[in-house]
RNA sequence: CGCGGGAUGGAGCAGUCUGGUAGCUCGUUGGGCUCAUAACCCAAAGGUCGUUGGUUCAAAUCCGGCUCCCGCAA
């Protein structure tokens, strides 16, 4: 496969492994990624993690701010397909046919299901028992195109979206690799979309990210796990908020959602529902990372019991 | 110069407004109690109060510079 000409577009840490293996196995003649953004307080120009593994291996970058207009170097350089992962913008509908083999994407859920932005963290949150991997034809459609190959993954009750990316993230290079080889000989099939089982994982938000403890324990414990480690679900204690990073499920009892039931050495013990969850690991505004014992340890455990969460 | 919070024994915090040589909840170490314990009781060790100048008889505390960490907004 060295000597097809492949043009990858991808941005985030997802589409790292995808781009190594294209690097190892084909010949990348262009990487296509987001434009380089300020980022935090002191005004850092941050580089894509995309962007990153081209430059370490000289390969040339091209970072447009409108894809939809500003595509010509990619065909000027007549690649034999482009594949992207992540990328973050719409490609406009020439680059889709003009390669050799089309443009296919990769997609970190089991399409039709979850098209869209947050298809990791939505199948977390919505208690999915499997995600997977899709790699399909791109159509001009967001995530719609017909399917190429697709591959189930278990998601364990432990997972959390750093954990379930790491794996989504391999899948999804090794199942490339295996579909590339069925596309350059032509053995390759694809199948249309079932329209009528579609759903959508759009980016999430800012509203998305707080707690609702009138949830179940369960539903909570998604929320908490399915926005880990980035980019955090949130609540309201003494008027600040609250990162809640990591929590287990605990028993039931009879107190009012929201309620601080008990801190001890597990945790912070938090009524939802029907059960309570307990918080293990969270974040203060302008604190580091703590556990709850040294939470605890801080605002004293008194304070805190019978204390109650705002939404 | 986008807005804001923070830096105090190993950890998390209080004390800073109203200057007078440092406290709380834990952890650690030693001892005790107990069938036993992550539980309880007793004791001990451990701090240049981020850094650097200044004011003062005296600075964690007041004033200026610097470094680092973090939340929001982008």
């Amino acid at each position: 496969m060295k000597d097809k000409k492949v043009v990858f577009m991808g941005t985030p840490s997802f589409a790292v492994p995808i781009l190594e293996m294209l690097i190892k196995e084909t010949n990348v003649i262009l990487v296509v990624t987001q434009p380089d953004k300020i980022v935090g307080r002191e005004k850092i120009i941050k580089y894509s993690p995309v962007k990153e593994v081209t430059l370490k291996n000289n390969i040339e970058v091209f970072q447009p701010e409108k894809i939809k207009e500003d595509y010509q170097r990619i065909i000027d350089l007549n690649p034999d397909i482009i594949i992207t992962c992540a990328y973050g913008q719409i490609i406009p509908s020439v680059l889709l046919t003009t390669p050799k083999f089309k443009a296919i994407n990769v997609h970190a859920s089991l399409l039709p299901k979850l098209r869209g932005g947050a298809p990791i963290h939505k199948a977390i949150i919505e208690g999915y028992k499997e995600t997977g991997i899709t790699i399909m034809y791109m159509s001009e459609k967001m995530d719609a195109g017909d399917i190429i190959k697709q591959k189930a993954i278990k998601i364990e009750n432990e997972d959390n979206v750093g954990l379930l990316h790491d794996k989504l993230s391999q899948l999804g290079k090794d199942l490339l690799l295996e579909t590339l080889s069925l596309i350059f000989s032509g053995q390759n099939k694809s199948l249309a979309q079932n329209e009528e089982d579609v759903t959508y994982a759009y980016n999430i938000t800012r509203e998305e990210e707080k707690i609702s403890f009138n949830l179940s324990a369960l539903e909570v414990y998604n929320k908490v796990r399915g926005l880990y480690p980035w980019p955090t679900a949130n609540a309201t204690l003494f008027g600040k908020e609250i990162k809640i990073l990591k929590c287990s499920i605990g028993k039931e009892t009879n107190k009012n959602p929201g309620e601080i039931v008990e801190c001890d050495k597990t945790g912070i013990h938090v009524m939802c529902k029907d059960k309570t969850i307990i918080i293990t690991h969270l974040k203060e505004a302008g604190k580091k990372e703590m556990s709850a014992v040294e939470f605890i340890n801080g605002k004293k455990k008194e304070n805190l019991i019978g204390e109650k969460f705002n939404e």
